[in-house]
DNA sequence: CGGTTCCGGTAGAACGTTCCACCGTGACGA
DNA sequence: TCGTCACGGTGGAACGTTCTACCGGAACCG
């Protein structure tokens, strides 16, 4: 009982004797091709439903030596920013045909290596690493064998590609937006190794040389997590004066700062303003509300499909450095200095 | 330039030419057989290196017929849910030896029905399906061809696992950790179509019963959204007496019910107490810091492979159904109610 | 009427593996 | 001296597709 029908799935073949073709032709109605009878069409049709035929992907790649099939490896399903970094990539993928298929490394660089083993030994025509950890010198080295497009990392070498968002211009984006509220104490929690935080912190000090606030510059070190921006913060609030502004690297980090900041009494914007980055929709969460500068995350997934296919399709040969440009999200975490107060201690 | 080294990908034939041995000896060597002599190991395993062979796993799987392959179809990805879902398979696939890939429908039951074909064409040896929206039907007849587990959601036919929390329970512990702080009028915030949605409303009065507190039932229909529990807690807020505790859905509709609260100038726990469910990182942050349900999402995760495996390798085929239990995570959103008040405007 | 072209269709060789049957060669026991 | 057996190794048939010929007939053109 419950016996499953198992004599095997059916095949071309099956369907091609209960037809009464051959299996050229099942294949040519199958693929929807043109040049096949009605009559004949028909049969293979009946013939396939009724025996729950479905084609075999992999049969059919050996021979065609393409899986259109694009492999997809996640650093982290935990971060929102991935899930819409991996919509975009398939709503182009529905566009162009391709199947994506996802993978996942946990934040570990062995585990990722054995991720992209699978995406490799599965000959995916193309591979999108979103926020990899993994070495450059693997990356490298498997992009000689199949094209790959980098998502929110920097590449390098001429055989792989990158979508990025201009992590320093955002930041200068952050502080001008501080200033014209007036703040000038704008201090900034960095994200140490965490992808784009170096360039971030770059973009905070040019932006706060460039407006003339350079003996304002206060940089406090810290990760990409609640916890870190939380204990960064901590720090600044010692500081005397304190600051009446804080750019945190990113928005994770920007809720641990706001914990902080309450715990000590203080109020969010009154106090101290605050501003993240990402725009995750932790951020967009009414209870949080968090001034923060958004990266196309949807458009950085279709445009990581599109570039790749660049290569497989159109057989492009030069790299490609895609680079979108963040924008600010104005919330209810930022707002002018108090008119009074210098804010000191 | 730049020109890829594209004679096509080295084979199998082209490691045993270059250590010449026969295509079957380098066959035995890549897959760790005994039985083959040192030298001849030695020089094979030269061979492939210096070429960059790599096994084409379409080739080899077509002749095995199995893939060591277990796709997951994950209903969304945004939530963050089902990354640890995704976690558990991951860890007890590694100890197993499968290969995990992740494919999404976006909460379409068209785009997770491709989802699905895309699955069932590569011939995954067992799927499963977490959360999926997809119709009954669709799924009991995928799984006459496939072994497959749905995780947190109910299946329907012997053909078909599943995976769950125990719904109903896990509100019954949400009410009686409110009784046990001292709150009466406690309502709830259902889930409406939601998967789990329509148990957690049925424990919720089931508690309420059984703890003499039938005449305090009060139920809001809303949704599994920010913005469902907002709206659903604007309604009760307009009751006399207003409630002392509520009981959400889930944990992102508890949040907004959060906001609901504060706006209206009341304070959590102080004036209501809030329990939410699935202890979603949402919850564990300070600023929010909810009591809630956790659903053991990891063991689920586990557990959903390891029952899929015994379907696939051991030949089961008497449905499974596993159901854990939910816990109670204690925080900082629920507390007695103000001894003073009855808490009605 | 002869030649070309198009249409509908077929046969059989790939594609890159694994699996099964088989083959020498020594070692070993009777 | 014979089997018998284990060891190390090989050849070739699968696996389920697509692709590249190729074929017979009808239609069309000059």
């Amino acid at each position: 009982m419950a016996s499953r029908v198992q004599p095997g799935k059916p095949t071309i073949t099956d369907v091609a004797r209960r037809a009464g073709v051959s299996k050229s032709l099942v294949s040519l109605v199958m693929r929807g091709a043109a040049h096949v009878s009605p009559a004949r069409r028909q049969a293979v049709k009946k013939a396939a439903a009724e025996l729950g035929y479905r084609p075999n992907a992999m049969a059919r790649s050996l021979v065609q030596r393409r899986t259109h099939i694009v492999g997809v490896m996640v650093s982290d399903l935990h971060n929102p920013f991935f899930a819409d970094i991996v919509a975009g990539i398939q709503d182009e993928a529905v566009r162009t045909g391709y199947k994506v298929l996802v993978n996942t490394g946990n934040r570990a660089a062995a585990r990722e290596a054995d991720a992209l083993e699978t995406l490799l030994q599965l000959r995916a025509d193309g591979l999108i690493l979103a926020g990899p950890v993994l070495e450059d010198e693997v990356i490298l080295r498997a992009s000689r064998e199949v094209p790959i497009v980098l998502v929110g990392r920097e590449a390098r070498g001429a055989t792989v590609d990158s979508v990025t968002n201009d992590d320093r211009a955002g930041a200068e984006v952050a502080v001008e937006h501080c200033v014209s509220l007036g703040h000038s104490r704008i201090a900034h929690i960095d994200g140490g190794h965490g992808a784009g935080a170096p360039d971030r912190r770059r973009g905070y000090e040019a932006a706060m040389r460039r407006l003339g606030l350079a003996r304002f510059i206060s940089v406090v070190s810290s990760t990409f997590t609640e916890e870190g921006g939380h204990r960064g913060c901590l720090v600044l609030l010692e500081h005397s004066p304190r600051p009446t502004a804080i750019f945190v690297a990113n928005d994770l980090a920007a809720i641990g700062a706001l914990n902080a900041i309450e715990e000590s009494g203080l109020k969010v914007p009154d106090d101290i303003s605050l501003v993240g980055y990402d725009n995750t929709s932790l951020a967009a969460l009414r209870h949080i509300s968090l001034t923060t500068i958004h990266q196309p995350r949807l458009d950085m997934g279709q445009l990581a499909l599109s570039t790749l296919l660049e290569r497989v399709d159109d057989g492009r040969t030069q790299p490609a450095r895609v680079v979108l440009s963040p924008t600010l999200v104005v919330r209810a975490s930022t707002a002018p200095p108090r008119p009074d107060g210098t804010g000191g201690p």
